[in-house]
DNA sequence: AAATTAATTAAACAAACGTTTAATTTAAAC
DNA sequence: GTTTAAATTAAACGTTTGTTTAATTAATTT
């Protein structure tokens, strides 16, 4: 599927709208007002606000799993890919955190409108892809076997989105007073964080 | 401020379908439906919707501060300590999930009409308190420095709150298929991954 | 028992919602 | 240049929204 400019421009407008209100706190009077199209328009290209909401997943829909697969590639060792693998996630996760956004507050309602099952399994196959390689720097030795490996994940992407979630509040604690340092940190002290945990978390030797 | 029996029947129903469907995706109909009460008492007993959710957070507002210190206090080493506080932070949260969930969503929207003043002001005294805490722990040489000590209460709270809200993933995912297991899984495996995680970061001498 | 206050109700309010219609303008094809 | 298709518009649709009103019932006080 591919959009013309005008239904990535309505997209990109809604992600922000969605992502800032809630998809019930945004009305389709508001996307298209902002868009500067006709209310109508949005009906017109995507038929309802349901799917439209399906066409900014999908339009978001991502080639996370190549670029994964490009790192595990690579000639490098365990402890060096698992920094950069690290860094990818939080990277990607920063550049689509609107959508996620949106797709965890929809996904955790309880009347799901939505069909997220093509996310669901995209997401399933990277667990999977992350789950390999852990297992394989165990077996090398080179990671602890006493990890809960399927919680390495949520502990990445739930650190990254509640500090993005609580962005208003860390800004403040942290003394940052504009959207590029708070960027910058994510970038660096947090990405920094994140790998020196699950570093710690797979070659600790003093674990219990 | 204390509140009637009626009140608290309505700040409960308002939390569960809040949390359920949004702030914006729950109606004043739909809780009084649930609730058994007539539309206007919500407006008659609290002012407005608004109002209610602030009233919501009030009454949630816990007590969580004390229950910090009272382990701070005890006499057991700062290993012991940690794996007690980080036990304490996921299964506080994880008994106000439903109102955080709500703060969370609401608090990151752009305009928010909500009052969070004394929420927040209750959050940086308990990132205080533990940073402190830490802090001690690295002068006794238990806990190594170079560490970013801010950042691990979003870590831990992060984990739990992205485990929380893809539920539906996770139980698949986990082959979990009723509620009870999963709480368990959170009491039992998410608990101890995290303690292990957050001691490894504070312990592990690899780190480069 | 009467008077007063609190609790509860159904009905109405204007505003905003998502969607559809039918008419018009713009663009493309012939 | 005419015909056909696509894009855009304003208006209207039936609902649903949060809130208020005025009337009634229940509880409390005097």
């Amino acid at each position: 599927m591919d959009w013309s400019e005008k239904q990535i421009q309505i997209l990109e407008v809604a992600e922000k709208l969605f992502a800032e209100n809630g998809y019930d706190g945004t009305s389709i009077r508001h996307i298209s007002k902002k868009a500067g199209i006709n209310i109508a328009m949005i009906s017109y290209y995507f038929g309802s606000k349901d799917k439209l909401l399906n066409s900014l997943v999908a339009y978001r829909n991502s080639d996370f799993r190549m670029e994964i697969e490009t790192v595990l590639a690579k000639s490098t060792n365990h402890i060096e890919k698992l920094d950069e693998i690290v860094a990818l996630i939080v990277s990607r996760i920063n550049k689509n955190r609107r959508t996620y956004k949106i797709i965890h507050f929809q996904y955790s309602s309880k009347d799901r409108k939505f069909d997220f099952e093509s996310y669901i399994n995209h997401k399933k196959e990277n667990f999977k892809l992350l789950e390999n390689f852990i297992k394989s720097g165990q077996e090398n030795g080179v990671f602890i076997k006493n990890v809960n490996s399927l919680l390495i994940v949520p502990t990445i992407l739930g650190s990254y989105f509640h500090f993005y979630y609580n962005k208003a509040f860390f800004m403040n604690l942290l003394d940052i007073n504009d959207e590029k340092s708070f960027e910058s940190y994510i970038k660096n002290e947090l990405t920094t964080h994140l790998q020196q945990t699950i570093k710690a978390l797979l070659i600790n030797k003093n674990n219990s």
